[in-house]
DNA sequence: TTGAAAGCGCTACCAC
DNA sequence: GTGGTAGCGCTTTCAA
């Protein structure tokens, strides 16, 4: 007989030929009342006999609780990142962990539909939201539904919701600092896409902050510049820098998925990295590594925020208040940076 | 218990609000059986003002299918690469226009824990299987159990399975073919990792039977290295190529994530590509547009083999015979490859 | 220590 | 065109 026709039987099955009540099978598999050691045995060999599996829909029914966690990240479009990936790879392991799983919706800011599906419908317990923007209607409508839910990134006023995010400005600031210390005067950032910062996404926001703060603060020179996720959108990213500051000799960049294109952009300009020109900024060591000379940057700790993601959406779910976590990761010095040219080129 | 009252509105409080029973509720929504016009009028206010939505585990009971799926794929520890994070996007958003959200479980080869709950606690009505081994454990499991499942990538004998897979050999080979018709004559082939290879990963023992067959075929040398996942692993397989056949001119790889660090290893050796190292092979567009120059090679089409595996899995479900496609990308030419050098350098 | 039975919220059959 | 109601498979009181 099939594995699978055996896992259709129920409750039921089992405790008639187990020659008890369904009551008691149940509670021998929680747990939650005693039950006599002989009368145990006896169950758990029926129900390794017959394979048998409560059926988890019936389950969430009775108890109220699906052990279910949305993971809600955007459609694509916007290119998917190395990081998302790593977020999803560390929510999936880490609720997996604590025996949940991780229901997946694409959903834009304002998509109402796969909200309604995740938690109208109740299929989930709680919710984890990437790829926050500053002010997120999906963020507002978990906020008065009073569902559990956690962001990775934060809106603009994120008191009482829980999220984890990594502090952008002051990442950035120091990226600058490190240019600066490195003699670099005239300084460019490349931040993400027009369309992103146009849609207040939170990251490309608040770097951009920290990069306009550092260069007053450090007395420098710096113009920023969107750019689009992909090498094509590098490209032309490092030709406007130098058409526009041929003087620049440092570059921030928070742009991962265009790092590529940047450093052929700036190569095809005569340019070597980094003895003409410094190149650092924020992205996943898969990126920072995968391109040469590689980039001292530092590493979006993607993996480990999907684990305080669950971490904190746990803890709401058991009813404690909302909590976050704000990471600052160091900066790893790899290649790119160098001593500032004597003379601009 | 749940904790949030707001959506315990249920189909008989809709009912009794609507002054009808809750059976020409459901029918009303399902549209299962004619209602009238009137009555279908009063009940859709009624649920509006309440915000009515059914409950997802009660409705999966009562109809006994989820409309969920299973996403499978493997833990970290091997990278994920951006292949699969397409995989993962393509996957969601084509069931999400079916009506199907995507349940992910992260299961290695031989992971009972996760089978359990996804198949045998009924949590999915079906499921897709990545990162496929020749003789793979997961899919025997399902192929017994009957369960449907579809896998991205094909096992050694696949007959009778459902399966959407790149065909790597006849790519590999047409690499092989592009390169030798520019004239190279001293092959190496870049491989996934050792590991990988000895766990039987398909798409590498594909790959590496295509470069046997077409190397044999055209006459040419070559030789095969398993590599390591990431850019250390390609500068190292640059510089054990280097080392092995120094008159090698041409590299085939379907390893993306070394990309960057095989680039390095090539130019550290002193050889400017494509002049004096032509490199082709498979890989993501997003990876081989990321190097420079960037990759000649045929763009794995991940979005779209998720899309196409919901669309086979959802076939298998509604009880159709188990259907395949292999797929045959083009190869893009960028600027990795050009005519193989007078001499060997 | 165990059993009986009342739900959980929805669907779909059987009646009218 | 509509209502009543028996399940779906599990949990958890209430009783013994």
């Amino acid at each position: 007989m099939s594995r699978f026709e055996t896992s259709s039987v129920n409750i039921g099955e089992v405790a008639r030929r187990a020659k008890v009540s369904r009551s008691t099978v149940s509670y021998a598999l929680s747990g939650k009342r005693p039950v006599s050691e002989s009368t145990r045995r006896r169950i758990q060999r029926v129900i390794e006999e017959m394979g048998y599996r409560p059926n988890a829909s019936a389950r969430a029914l009775a108890r109220g609780e699906t052990r279910t966690l949305g993971l809600v990240f955007p459609p694509a479009g916007n290119h998917y990142t190395d990081m998302q990936l790593d977020f999803i790879g560390g929510v999936t392991e880490a609720a997996a962990g604590r025996d949940y799983d991780v229901l997946l919706s694409v959903a834009d800011a304002g998509e109402e539909r796969s909200f309604q599906r995740l938690i109208g419908e109740r299929r989930v317990d709680g919710a984890i939201l990437m790829e926050i923007r500053l002010h997120d209607a999906r963020v507002e409508r978990m906020r008065e539904s009073a569902f559990p839910f956690v962001t990775i990134g934060r809106i603009s006023d994120p008191d009482g919701t829980a999220w984890v995010d990594l502090d952008y400005r002051t990442l950035v600031r120091r990226c600058v600092q490190h240019l600066s210390d490195l003699g670099h005067r005239r300084l460019a950032f490349v931040n993400r896409s027009e369309a992103l910062l146009r849609s207040g996404y939170e990251s490309a926001h608040r770097g951009q902050d920290g990069f306009d703060l550092a260069v007053r603060e450090l007395g420098l020179n710096g113009a920023a510049y969107p750019c689009e996720d992909d090498a094509m959108g590098g490209e032309r990213c490092a030709a406007r820098i130098l058409a526009d500051h041929p003087e620049t000799t440092g570059i921030v960049t928070v742009n991962e998925a265009s790092l590529g294109g940047l450093y052929r952009g700036i190569t095809a300009a005569g340019r070597t990295i980094p003895r003409d020109m410094s190149v650092t900024g924020i992205a996943g060591a898969r990126w920072a590594d995968a391109v040469t000379p590689a980039l001292t940057a530092a590493d979006v700790p993607a993996r480990e925020m999907g684990r305080i993601a669950i971490d904190l959406l746990l803890e709401r779910i058991a009813g404690a208040p909302a909590r976050d976590r704000l990471l600052v990761p160091p900066i790893v010095l790899r290649a790119s940076t160098g001593t500032a040219p004597r003379l601009a080129p």
